[in-house]
DNA sequence: GCGATACTTGCAGCCAGACGCAAATAAGCA
DNA sequence: TGCTTATTTGCGTCTGGCTGCAAGTATCGC
């Protein structure tokens, strides 16, 4: 296996030249779909769920136009988060458990692996290509 | 050990009475702050940088004012991204890597908790308190 | 076909937030 | 003290996004 340099930048100007793992795993498209409260509630209502859930049934979960939740979970979809299906006139989302999860841990790693105090040379490769 | 019973809501109506590890996780505020794309420029910046960086400093990776750069590191550290130090005139931020990563670590595993499809009863302990 | 149900889309109002500029505050230095 | 540097804050502008309502589309059962 080859060793890659990975080199700490010495400056946050040179930091923005030098790609590492954490530009890609800061995804603002997914962050923004988890940011908003409603989406919050919808999301944790639909992963305790577990299961594929209608549009009108996680409506139920909170207090907004049947419309606006239809739009929020699209959003969510888009972003990854939720998968759904359509089934003769209905349409079931349901979160995308793995996918999420793994995006998540791997952006906890990415970031882990960018901290200095962790021990002699970065774990985990460090947060930089070069 | 006590046993608790971890019962899945039949619907999103009942997952919203129910509460869960991931109610808590899904924290609005963090995610906002990690959702706007200059942030996560920013924050990327000075993950790889790794150490206290000035607001001057950081400014230097991304083409907005200043006082924007201001502005969005106050944020950060608000929603706990960003740690803070005053040195004399200037204030070094750096990213608390370890608080982060743990945040997203348990968040991660909360949403792997709620997927039903993981072997014989949920792993973790579930997605529901009750 | 017709009405009912499930969801999406268009529209408009409204508010939050991102931005730049300029002024204010704070701290170092001569 | 006066000047410079570092950062924050006030203000106005503007875009984007959340929301509700109403209308449109799709599918089901009769």
């Amino acid at each position: 296996m080859v060793q890659m340099s990975k080199k700490r930048p010495a400056t946050p100007k040179l930091a923005a030249r030098c790609g590492g793992p954490i530009d890609d795993l800061l995804n603002p498209e997914l962050f923004k779909a988890l940011g908003d409260p409603t989406r919050a509630t919808l999301l944790a209502c639909l992963a305790k769920c577990g299961r594929f859930c209608t549009v009108t049934e996680v409506a139920e979960c909170c207090a907004v136009d049947l419309s606006v939740v239809s739009r929020h979970l699209a959003l969510m979809e888009r972003a990854d988060v939720l998968e759904s299906v359509k089934e003769g006139r209905m349409v079931r989302y349901r979160v995308r458990f793995h996918s999420l999860a793994v995006a998540l841990h791997k952006l906890a790693d990415a970031i882990e692996g960018c901290c200095p105090d962790k021990g002699a040379g970065n774990r985990r490769g460090g947060c930089c290509d070069k």
